[in-house]
DNA sequence: CAACATCATTGGTCTATGCCAATCTTGGCA
DNA sequence: TGCCAAGATTGGCATAGACCAATGATGTTG
């Protein structure tokens, strides 16, 4: 270690500013050394290397793919989210989004659907639950209620791409505001699974409430994005 | 152990479901059996349980105090983040606000901040560093750059206490928009000496750049936000 | 009775080590 | 040449144990 830091600093915590140092400049996707010889080189132990490069990792610095290595990450994805789709926010980024569909179907809502859509429990909601990709990575989980059935939705979905489109252009729903809520969250097995991150990856959990200009609400989504990759940019006018 | 969850699921994470269940319904504050105690009572290792418990602990479940124990976390604050200042939507929410005052001084801008606000490097910038505390607890960490230099801001923020108060009364400064960037990030040191929290403990990094009506920049913050009590709002109209 | 020193308890950090799982390389074989 | 099996490499998970640091209880002392 080179430098001598606050003396409460953990041993882990150097060895992470040192590999920081060792990463800076590199191209993405340029392999550093192995967790075993880390910690030969720096005279510790490989779980104190692991601890170093798992927050390197949950911080987007770093990748790593068992059975192969640990790599520099490229950087976060911006995303602009206000009314506008994160199909089209993509898009004028120059980057190319894409929506894998898991799901699609009408349910009868549970309580909490329900009190955030305004219906009572048991109502039938049309349920959309997607994976986001950007340049083919999955980016985010998104899982959409909206209320009642909505005739000849699949195809619809599938012609127009974005959801507020087919909203607008099918069935005539003007979006007038939303309310997005933000907060952090760790990766479960599900997060794991879907998004291809690893156990306990920080996460930015953000559910949407969506009105029209009557104030009916027409859209509740919980949506859960890679915080490792992801940025979010919200817009406030005063006019408003 | 109770139920064989998919094969690939960690002992760690099933030791947290589990002590979600322990604590579900228990009061904030009330202790949980220690970690040995739970290594024991589960047939596992300290390590395993710790694992399990940093987890909930980052989540805002429990909260820990070294000498002390492990205990249920209160819920967590949500900040509707609009054109109010921070106090003005605590106070909203029957919360009590306050801040602490760590540094305000006049400096020269760096290239970051040069850059946000729209000034050569090096100009003069007035630079308010801030712990914001909701009923005691620090909450965030702040540091807003101002261009310029502003006469009798010290004693004008002491007697408003609300830094959009003092621009708006003082200096006739409206903010007409704000642009907020949201991602998550890891405490390092500073942080968790500042804020009371743990090693990597999950943060929301939150930026901030305000103009006036004439889109004239008026202020750069960088706020970081304990993960595991705090929940961030954003609402958007059409109309704006 | 109050203040202080002592010690057990509890979380915080780190080591050394083993085995599993995914990936990649190598070499043999058809 | 092309394919496949076997082994080496690398990260993923877990154990057992040691020592430190902060806290709180206990008992002693002024």
């Amino acid at each position: 270690m080179s430098t001598d830091v606050a003396p409460a600093t953990p041993k882990y915590y150097l060895l992470k500013t040192e590999v920081l140092g060792l990463i800076a400049g590199l191209q993405p996707g340029t392999l550093i050394p192995t967790e075993r010889a880390l910690a030969e080189k720096y005279a510790t132990s490989r779980t104190t290397v692991r601890q170093a490069i798992s927050e390197l990792v949950a911080e987007g610095k770093l990748g790593r793919i068992q059975g192969h290595g640990t790599f520099v990450a490229p950087p976060k994805v911006t995303h602009v989210r206000q009314l506008t789709s994160f199909s089209d926010d993509a898009r004028t980024q120059g980057l190319r989004p894409d929506s894998r569909l898991i799901a699609l179907e009408v349910v009868k809502s549970d309580a909490g659907v329900a009190a955030h859509l305004g219906l009572d429990q048991g109502d039938p909601v049309t349920r959309l639950e997607r994976i986001r990709l950007i340049d083919g990575e999955p980016l985010a989980h998104e899982i959409a209620w909206l209320p009642g059935r909505l005739p000849r939705f699949k195809s619809s979905l599938a012609k127009a791409g974005s959801l507020y489109a087919v909203l607008a252009d099918v069935y005539g729903v003007r979006i007038a505001d939303v309310e997005d809520t933000v907060e952090t969250a760790l990766a479960g097995p599900e997060d794991v699974r879907l998004l291809g991150i690893e156990m306990g990856a920080p996460l930015l959990l953000v559910h949407r409430l969506a009105r029209d200009a009557a104030g009916v609400p027409v859209e509740w989504t919980r949506s859960s994005f890679r915080g490792d990759r992801f940025r979010f940019v919200s817009r406030v006018k005063s006019g408003g």
